[in-house]
DNA sequence: GCTGGCACTCCCGGCTTGCGAGTGCCAATT
DNA sequence: AATTGGCACTCGCAAGCCGGGAGTGCCAGC
């Protein structure tokens, strides 16, 4: 055997040819041969040097042919090592950037907003799937709680927690309250509660809950249950997707029981939701490829991803999705810098 | 000429094997030969007869053959005659309306929620796709203003409208006022305009700021912005919609190029509404049948809406959009049933 | 007016064929 | 020992061909 398929890293050279035909592959999707490979490597190599080059990443699994006489094409391990180390980033457009920094720094919107056109953007640029989670927030404090009485035992609350979030739900109460009543102990709870943060909050009205059996028990209680709610649905409802549909264009996903598969996982969120959660913890850029990501829906898709901070505290995760033969070395940057406006956007309007 | 093919009526014969091949067509997806209908349509007829029955309704338009020795299929006029005069509608089965009573009428939920739910139960009893447009409340009336100081020069506003609606924003100020202004100010407000409809505050508002050019234009201009955005945003930011990805599993969406376009029009949802606008007039179920719509996304498919009302008012639309061969005869009383319900829902959570 | 018979048309699946692309191996070259 | 050209071979793919089946339109007879 060479002395290449000896060694579990393969040779510069072979690093080379790897690195153009996956580039090649990438472009136009077809399994690359080796006269296209001596062509335009660069390298002045004969078709049958590469052949043989070939030969040894095919038993080192970084490339595969679909059958016999077609060209190769790069794993899973193929994609993973071009992206480690083979990888040169290619910085995006001058319009790339001022069209995300237009968009996102714009103050007038809405976190929400934001979000959603976060996600536009990255379909946009990308020309694939953009997908942002949610920001969850960690440290809320209590600001205001409000009763507005509606007809019969119903009341509208509203909590306003930090600067801007408000929730509002209806009661459903046993018995009819006075409006003094409520405004009183709207009053109290404030006065009790204002600035601290929503752990805090729910340990204190235990702890009163336990001492004095008072008659606002049933409005406390929803107090917390509330609190408590921001602090999972946040997390829970998931993300903000946009460009589902660029992904048919691509001819992996030709087929329309895949696409089902997929487009009911987005609907789903659940299992997609889990993969980003996994991004969270990572520093910058993360990257899925293939099978990789361990959800079969997501075979032949690649995710790139980066978890986006508020305050040097990582609140989010977004990214885009599209086919395994993606360009890397434009969505990794993107994405990057995308999460980065992102966390400076959101600062700005906390 | 035959008789038949002179009148534009087809014969009651005519009629009969109509029903009888739309029916068959609806169940298999496969052009209806004539000895097929001779076995099926339980009158005691030769295939021959039935060809030379088929030779009319096709010269009347009701029917065609793919090619020429294909069995036939039905037009859209051959629908839409099915639907208007064949058509006897198929009661939805009692755990269907138990199904629908369940969901729709416990009463925990959100308006919100109810919608998502009420979409869902649509996509899940026909295994189509289910929508449901955003409830317009034309006669909102102003319950309760509140301005929150936030940091610098911002106020966060709350703008409670009937018994539910709650509207935030927050506000960027030329300057920054004291809490205690901000109190007077909702104060004010809200002692000249709680019930009256956000026209009549509107109006008044706007006739205030032209006599007394008082200091706190800047919040009133901003509590008549909201107000209006609760007008405009409720018919705009469209409906729900749930099962898209049923629509998959038709043979006659098997491109993904056609199917790409649709899901687009879906997310674009300008066209959508615009179809589902001209049902809000309609008194009960409307159906536009394959090209009927006018949309050519809809080629092929068929959308049967009803509108949905709140105190005899009709405030929505709700439907389904599924193929052109679809099954009428349960989808329509299925979507009638819904509309009812969710309107009962909406009412009782009012 | 209905019916059986019959020739005809067309789709569809399976099979074959030829071509092109690309490989693997080998022997010759450097 | 690495590189190279040559060559036989493999495979996928598109085109062409074929036969069967389903269904039609027409016609003549009842």
């Amino acid at each position: 055997m060479a002395a290449a398929s000896i060694d579990n890293a393969p040779s510069e050279r072979a690093q080379h040819l790897l690195r153009a035909l996956v580039e090649r592959y990438i472009r136009d999707g077809q399994p690359v041969g080796s006269r296209m490979l001596s062509r335009e490597s660069g390298m002045d190599i004969s078709p049958a040097t590469v052949r043989n080059v070939m030969a040894d990443l095919e038993e080192m699994g970084f490339v595969s042919s679909p059958h016999t006489s077609a060209g190769r094409v790069p794993t899973v391990k193929g994609y993973r090592f071009f992206v480690d180390t083979l990888l040169e980033v290619h910085p995006p457009s001058d319009e790339e950037i001022t069209q995300l920094r237009d968009r996102l720094l714009a103050d007038d919107d809405s976190p929400q907003v934001l979000l959603t056109s976060t996600s536009n953007l990255l379909s946009g640029i990308t020309r694939m799937t953009g997908i942002v989670t949610l920001p969850r927030h960690e440290n809320l404090s209590w600001r205001q709680i409000e009763f507005l009485p509606l007809s019969e035992n119903r009341v509208l609350t509203i909590l306003v927690l930090n600067q801007r979030e408000v929730q509002n739900r209806i009661l459903y109460l046993d018995r009819s309250y006075s409006a003094d009543f409520l405004r009183q102990t709207a009053n109290y709870l404030n006065d009790q509660f204002a600035g601290l943060s929503l752990t805090e909050v729910r340990d204190r009205l235990l702890n009163e809950l336990r001492e004095t059996r008072a008659s606002l028990n049933e409005m406390m209680l929803t107090a917390i249950n509330m609190a408590e709610q921001v602090f999972t649905s946040a997390g829970q409802d998931g993300y903000v997707m946009a460009g589902e549909t660029n992904l048919m264009n691509f001819a992996e996903l030709s087929e329309v029981e895949r696409l089902r598969r997929l487009f009911e996982a987005f609907n789903e969120k659940r299992d997609i939701l889990h993969l980003l959660d996994q991004c969270i913890s990572a520093e910058g850029v993360q990257i899925f490829i293939g099978e990789e990501s361990g959800y079969s829906v997501l075979d032949d898709l690649s995710v790139v991803t980066a978890p986006y901070s508020v305050d040097d505290r990582i609140v989010g995760v977004l990214g885009v999705i599209g086919p395994t033969r993606m360009a890397y070395d434009r969505v990794i940057p993107i994405v990057d810098i995308t999460a980065k406006l992102l966390g400076a956007a959101l600062k700005s309007r906390k």
